[in-house]
DNA sequence: ACGAAGTTTTGGACTTTGTCAAAATCCCTG
DNA sequence: CAGGGATTTTGACAAAGTCCAAAACTTCGT
């Protein structure tokens, strides 16, 4: 993120510390849960609430400047790089998590629209496997 | 589900009342939530704890018996159909799940694997978009 | 069938993740 | 720099699951 301050102001949304720190801290942190995202923005802040994590990270995503990602077994997770149909990698006993560009071209799998008569605005692709680091304690 | 009973011995599961049921329900509700399920299982048997609604769904799924999706925004979802790499599409006003055959062969966009040195077992793809219903609504 | 041994089921407390509402505070315009 | 509207804080609450110990049940060998 170049600028934090400059995009808030882009979206109409007044520029507050807090607002700010979370836009650092999501950048700093890709795919963070809204607590590691807390503990974050303590560390530049000082102080911010549980709540106004959440009301900032509400926010972003709504007026799309940040994306969450909501992979089984884990707590919400947000990133930066929007815009660019980008996939996740988790790993299955860890948890971690990786970005993936999209195999498929533009829009993966997209070509399932029309189906059931929905219309289709979004693919979401996640890849389930075993991390390298996980993959040795195994064995 | 053919056979509920023989289904579990098969997989050296005693057989009780409520595994056969929770199975049954399974069957009959796709894409339901444990609490739903519940529902279902109570019309059967009368009765059942919440906490064996879990036991036996986390069995039947350690054990590949059924399949647990957990879009976001959305309790967990039970459902039969396994091992034929169908996906999902999702309402995103009412949850709304219906299944949707894999637009691109087999195994959809594994082409993926080996990024990361992850090992990948599976593509898992959630279509999001609006149903028919909420269509009309929102006009 | 019967009883022992091992599983399941129960019921209640607890955890995690997130939302709601009201009061206090902050940001931006004039 | 004052005022109004938005934001943050605080504390209570809700949903979805898990953990635990005790009671009840299944299964298996005889």
């Amino acid at each position: 993120m170049r600028d934090p301050e400059a995009t808030l102001r882009q979206h109409d949304l007044p520029v507050t510390a807090q607002r700010v720190a979370v836009l650092r801290a999501v950048s700093r942190h890709p795919h963070a849960t809204a607590d590691e995202l807390a503990e974050g923005v303590r560390g530049e802040l000082g102080s911010i609430s549980r709540q106004s994590v959440y009301n900032v990270l509400n926010v972003l995503t709504d007026k799309g400047i940040i994306r969450r990602i909501q992979p089984a077994d884990s707590a919400a997770l947000y990133e930066d790089r929007i815009g660019d149909n980008h996939h996740h990698l988790v790993c299955r006993s860890c948890g971690r998590t990786e970005d993936v560009n999209c195999a498929v071209g533009e829009a993966p799998c997209l070509k399932a629209h029309s189906h059931h008569g929905f219309k289709i605005d979004e693919a979401e692709v996640i890849y389930w496997g075993t991390c390298p680091a996980c993959q040795k304690k195994r064995r």
